[in-house]
DNA sequence: TCACTCTTCAAACGCATGATTCAATCGATC
DNA sequence: GATCGATTGAATCATGCGTTTGAAGAGTGA
């Protein structure tokens, strides 16, 4: 069968417009009007095909994320087959890489959705504060236990903490890759995702590793 | 001369209301008449006292931030008195702390204000785009040099992608002190300032020792 | 050809926004 | 006590938003 090459349907399009205005200018600032120009469609799609804006940027978010979790997870099934204590440069890279490499997705827009997801991190609205546990909840819980096997000294609590730093880290590199190439007066290059994923796995490798500051182990032993 | 116990004026009444609706909602979804009715002032006042929401919105930055940044640099000299290599701790620390600290501000609104900083430094818009350097540039430039002279081992360009995940983390941490508090089922509670800054400062520190990774040095020879 | 469903379209809806207007009011100064 | 600038107040402006509507078009099977 000889694959057709037509325009794609309206709801493809709306959602790649979407995904790329949603990234530019973030969720509010992103009008249907916007979005229905850029896609070439009329304002009432939106509505037709998804219901709401909401649900188009649901449904932009889940495009990309479902794979991401599904790949995220194989990669750490992979380290999980291991004995104690996993390698933690392993466990990192299973949830480190996937989403850098996002950015080189193989229909060229990557890029933009890799900044939408940071963006979408620190977005305050209640919508995406629900949407975002249910998204990554599941996988999130999964590196959380293979970080505990990898830091089998580290009390649970300094480990959620270094979770949350390290994740602030990383969405940071997400949201905005131009941003330290115009801060560092081109010094630094985020365009090379391998060096990038090194630099980021070795910054929050190190940082996992850290001692514990004084007085962890109290609050620790007060809390159990 | 006895202090007069009045109502603030309603600039700084309209500083403080939208100082915490900022913090709560960001600034897009904020709006002048939820400002105006929190600061019981009229419509008209924003525009009157402060010329623009965006006015508005620079100078509730302004307020905490210029003190903010004077902090930092004290606390830098300090540091800076000693010889090379400069004690990279006490450097972060320098960097760190007063940043946390501004939660337990005198007026007790701090907090909000913390939660401020943190969201509008991933707030899209062109206006904040060009603020933020504006703001912090220039202490960052000092503090980019201590640090420079705390690991003089450390390539700058290496040095400055460490600085972006530092930044990272502490924005993270900064925008919204509830969210780990949630998400680890109220095992890690942010409300002690100085067991936070311990625990962020052991995770970054850490993370700027790091080893380089491999093929660092080699883009570093091939960009001078 | 007819009827039927899926999709597109232009237009309008109701609502909220930031900004502006101009009269009313207040408070210090002469 | 009158005057005048500074401040407040209520109403209104134009604009843009997400959503809805009802008619027109396009394709399909009977």
């Amino acid at each position: 069968m000889i694959q057709k090459l037509q325009t794609p349907t309206t709801p493809h399009r709306l959602l790649d417009a979407a995904e790329a205005l949603l990234a530019d200018q973030g969720v509010d600032a992103t009008s249907l009007r916007q979005i229905t120009a850029a896609a070439e469609a009329n304002l009432a799609a939106v509505n037709y095909h998804f219901g709401s804006k909401e649900a188009l940027v649901d449904a932009v978010l889940r495009r990309r994320i479902e794979p991401l979790n599904a790949e995220r997870l194989s990669r750490l099934e992979a380290v999980e087959a291991d004995d104690d204590p996993l390698d933690l440069e392993a466990v990192l890279e299973a949830w480190l890489v996937p989403a850098l490499q996002l950015r080189d997705a193989a229909d060229g827009h990557g890029d933009r959705f890799v900044r939408l997801i940071g963006r979408v991190y620190s977005e305050p609205g209640p919508h995406l504060r629900e949407l975002l546990p249910q998204l990554f909840g599941e996988v999130f819980e999964r590196f959380s236990r293979a970080l505990g096997r990898a830091l089998p000294g580290l009390p649970r609590r300094e480990l959620v903490w270094r979770m949350h730093f390290l994740l602030g880290s990383m969405i940071h590199t997400l949201a905005d890759p131009a941003r330290i190439e115009t801060f560092s007066g081109g010094l630094c290059n985020p365009s090379d995702t391998d060096a990038l994923a090194a630099r980021l796995l070795a910054f929050v490798a190190a940082g996992m590793r850290a001692p514990l500051p004084a007085g962890a182990l109290d609050d620790e032993k007060a809390s159990s």
